[in-house]
DNA sequence: CCACAAACAGTCAAGCCTGTCTTTTTCTCC
DNA sequence: GGAGAAAAAGACAGGCTTGACTGTTTGTGG
């Protein structure tokens, strides 16, 4: 630890490290403001204020930039949905809870994850790497979800119904995409913390009866 | 009616208009197929078996094919839609209609409209021509189901639902985009059939207190 | 049958994107 | 301080996409 210079205060392994932070940072910027398809390697730089040089130094190809953006995305998902149940504080009222989680899906984080999503449809390679930290961070949200609502998950019909809730904010957060939805989802979400209220600490949801038609393909 | 020529049965008009259709049809698969991105004029041009100076002919810039191609996608929506509300037949229970709506948000023709959708996002001509489609196709598909779910609108809160469950497929189908998710989505879908059931047609889903939180911006 | 226009075919240039390469600067260790 | 490596900068080539442009065929009306 004996560091010898005097000169330069600053280790340049922490300059690289700030370097690609950068550049993950505009990464996932662009891909927010102009999508998947107007996000090229030149734009990035750019946007980074780093030369292209450096850029392909740290980053041989758009693809490892693209890897390490995912990785970096999901970690900023994370750290918003953290800071965004922090500020929910005690009072955790369904309605709280799930408009704190379709805010999380309207903004411009899970904007630039839904571009990355899309495109992984189409490419194989992509969507190897981004399939599985979606899985883990689906996860993550399915427990965080479960805890905040109080839901009793050993009860039949408890686990889909977050899961539901889960992915009716990505529908709604979708649908966002498209012009100004805010009213129409406040009013949306209210009712369905209603129905959601009653579902999971009123009766256990009918158990009997759970499937009344049996023309199924699926096991 | 009195046409002279005998040499050409087939009047040029119907061959411009096959010619666009194919054109139109080739986009919409190469859409769903390689995504936005991966969608050139000239794969279109070859998908559809179309030259490429025909296919300039037929519009002039790419902006007019997707123009075009939006419209016709919405047809082709509206078309599965119904064809999908006929295969139902009259055995109209809820998690048949639910499974129905998941179906049709699951297949290419959603996907080929999710890429426009995601794409438009970030392209403002683009989302010019495609919101007013959506707006359109979204209200047919909401009458519909309040409809096909024998919901009362005139009861506060059955409207949000409705929306609600239209949503939620619309989530499901762009969770279903990466990795197989039919087990799970089915499993969602019962159990929502459950609870809109009890929801829709049990109590008027306690028209008392409407908002227990009252920390709310929008109005 | 001819003239004219529409439909069709394909080439070409300009621009962008990616990735390789060379050169220059900066850091680090001896 | 100097040698060597890492980092940074930027030029360059190859490929792809778009749209303009020219030439060719086909259909239609006189």
């Amino acid at each position: 630890m004996t560091v010898t210079q005097r000169t330069n205060r600053v280790p340049q392994e922490e300059r690289t490290r700030a370097m690609r932070a950068r550049l993950l940072e505009a990464c996932v910027e662009v891909l927010a403001e102009r999508g998947w398809a107007g996000t090229s390697t030149t734009v990035v730089s750019q946007r980074a204020g780093v030369s292209r040089g450096a850029q392909l130094h740290h980053f041989p190809s758009k693809s490892d930039l693209v890897v390490a953006a995912v990785e970096h995305l999901t970690q900023a998902r994370r750290a918003e949905l953290s800071a965004a149940v922090a500020a929910l504080g005690e009072g955790r009222s369904t309605g709280a809870v799930l408009r704190m989680l379709a805010d999380l899906f309207t903004g411009p984080v899970f904007t630039a994850a839904l571009e990355l999503w899309v495109a992984a449809r189409a490419d194989d390679a992509l969507r190897e790497v981004v399939a599985p930290f979606e899985r883990h961070l689906g996860r993550e949200t399915h427990k965080l979800a479960v805890e905040l609502l109080g839901a009793d998950e050993s009860r039949p019909g408890v686990r889909e119904l977050v899961q539901a809730t889960l992915d009716l904010v990505r529908g709604l957060g979708l649908a966002a995409t498209l012009g100004d939805d805010t009213a129409r989802r406040a009013r949306i979400l209210d009712q369905w913390a209603l129905t959601l209220d009653a579902a999971l600490d009123a009766a256990p949801a009918t158990p009997a009866a759970p499937a009344p038609t049996p023309d199924l393909q699926e096991s």
